[in-house]
DNA sequence: CCTCCCGTTGCACATATTGCAATGACTGAT
DNA sequence: ATCAGTCATTGCAATATGTGCAACGGGAGG
C-alpha cells in the first residue's frame, strides 16, 4: 500500500464536501503545509482537483469525465439500462440495478420513477448490506464464502424500527430471500421507503447483479410491489438473459 | 509534484480505456510489477481501480460518485441547466455550457437535441480552444495576459479543410468575435457539424462561461443558426443574470 | 506432467517525500 | 499609507517511504 497516495485520494475525498484551503486540507491530512501543497499540486496539474478563482480547491473536470468512462465500462449496466427504463415507465416506480464488486454491492445504474420525489441512492456507492433489497438478493444467492466475505462490511446500523442489526438475524433473512427468491427492505433505511429486488444471473447461473424497485410507501406499500413480482421477475430474467444467462436448470444451484 | 502520486492517477487513466492486467499497468509506467501492484492496491482499496473476475483491473466505482460530486460542484451548471433545457427543447439542438478552468474552456453541462444522432462532446473534457466555439467566445473576451495563457494550449491540429491552423488566424478571428459579440465553428472539428457560441457574463461583467448551440449542417446551416442569435443571446444574458450579472453597461469592458 | 507466466510478498537500499525555515504577497486594521 | 498577521510557496537536508529484486505459489496451456 502507498501512504502517499493514499493521502492524495483522500485529498480528493476531501474536497468533495466543500471548497477547501491549502491549510484545511493540511490539517485534515496531519501533514505540513509544503506537503500537502506539493500533493494539490500533482492533482491540479491531472485534473483531479481544481483552483477556484478565491484560491480553495475543488473537485477537478477530470473526476467527471473518468466517472462517465467508468459507468461506459459497467457492461451490465448498458445491457439492463432499456429493461429498466420499461419497468420504471410501467410502473413509475424507481429501479435501480446493482452489481457485486468486491466486498459491496454498488449501484450502477437507477431510473427514476414518475413521482415527483427523487430517491437518494446514488450511482457509484455501494448499498448497505443489511437494509437494501437489491444487496440483500444479490448477498442471499452466493455461497457461504462469499456470503461470509458480503457480510463483515455490513455495518449492521439501525435507521428505523424495522432495521435488522444482528448477523444471526440477516442470516435468517438471507435464507428466506434465497428459497422464495426475492429480497424486500420493509421501511429499514427509511421507514416511508419500501421495495423489493429480484437476483440477475449470469450466464454461468450465478448472481453477480440485482434489480430492485423502490416506492414511496405511500405510493406503493410492500403489498402493492409484491403484487407486480411477476412482472419485475421477468424483467430480471430478460436482463440475465442479455447477459448471458439461458434459463432455469442451466448450471444454476 | 509527486512522482508517485503521477503515477497513480496515470493508472487510472490507462485502465479507462479498457481492463488492464497486472503487467500491462507495470510495463505502461515503466516499473517493477511490484510497484505496479502496490500502486495498484491503494487504488483498489479506496475505490478508484476494481478488480474483474478474471483478475484484470478496471475503473472503481468510486469515480462515478466522485463525478457525479464534481458534477454537483459546478454551481453555474445547476442555475444555467433549466435555461439551456428550455433552448434545446426549444430549437431541437444540442446546448453546451462551456466554463473557464486552468488554461482551458471545459464542458460542464450538455443538453441533447431531439434528433437521433448525439453530438460527441463530453462533459468534463475540455473543449478544443481553436475550434470550438464556445471555447473562442470565452477565450475572445478575456484580457491580454489570459487570451495568452489559453492560447498556449491550443494545438493547432488540423480536422478539417476549415480548420483555423495558425494562431495568427486564430487571433483575427477572436478579435472579430469579441467586436460581433458571438462564435462559430464552421465545420471546424467535424465538417457536417457547425455551431454558434455567446458569452455569459458573471456578477462582475467577466466571460467565464459561454453557451453553445451545435447542430447537424444537414439539420441546420450555419445560416440557419445565425437567425436565431437573438434568442440564444436571451438565453445566455439569463444565465448570466443567474450569475449575478446586472445588464451591460455594468462593470463590463 | 512439465514449463512458462502471472500475481504476490519480504526485505534491503536508493530515492522521493517530508518538514523546516525563509520569503513574498495579500488582506485587514490602524 | 503603513504595519502586522496569515496564507501560499520554494529550496534544501534528513529520513521515511517507495522501489526493485529474488523467491514463491498457482494456474493455464502444451
Amino acid at each position: 500500500m502507498s501512504q502517499t497516495v493514499a493521502r492524495a485520494l483522500d485529498v480528493i475525498g476531501f474536497v468533495s464536501g466543500r471548497h477547501r484551503s491549502l491549510g484545511d486540507v493540511a490539517e485534515h491530512l496531519g501533514v505540513h503545509k509544503s506537503t500537502a501543497l506539493r500533493l494539490l499540486q500533482t492533482l491540479e496539474d491531472r485534473g483531479f482537483v481544481r483552483r477556484v478563482p478565491e484560491g480553495r480547491y475543488a473537485m477537478g473536470f477530470q473526476l467527471i469525465a473518468l466517472g462517465q468512462l467508468a459507468l461506459d465500462q459497467v457492461e451490465a449496466r448498458s445491457l439492463a439500462h432499456p429493461v429498466l427504463r420499461e419497468l420504471a415507465g410501467r410502473h413509475g416506480h424507481t429501479v435501480h440495478l446493482g452489481e457485486l464488486s468486491g466486498e459491496h454491492i454498488v449501484y450502477v445504474d437507477k431510473v427514476d420513477g414518475t413521482g415527483s420525489v427523487a430517491m437518494g441512492s446514488r450511482i457509484g456507492l455501494p448499498a448497505h448490506t443489511h437494509t437494501a433489497a437489491v444487496a440483500k438478493v444479490v448477498v442471499a444467492h452466493q455461497d457461504a464464502e462469499t456470503r461470509d466475505r458480503l457480510l463483515t462490511t455490513a455495518t449492521f446500523h439501525r435507521f428505523t424500527g424495522t432495521t435488522i442489526t444482528s448477523r444471526r438475524e440477516l442470516e435468517r433473512q438471507l435464507d428466506l430471500v434465497r428459497h422464495r427468491g426475492w429480497a424486500e427492505d420493509d421501511g429499514e433505511h427509511e421507514d416511508y421507503i419500501n421495495c423489493v429486488a429480484l437476483p440477475v444471473f449470469d450466464a454461468r447461473g450465478r448472481v453477480t447483479h440485482g434489480i430492485s424497485v423502490t416506492a414511496l410507501r405511500a405510493v406503493a406499500p410492500l403489498d402493492e410491489l409484491r403484487r407486480h413480482l411477476d412482472d419485475f421477475r421477468a424483467a430480471a430474467h430478460e436482463v440475465s438473459r442479455a447477459l448471458g444467462w439461458r434459463g432455469e436448470g442451466h448450471g444454476q444451484r
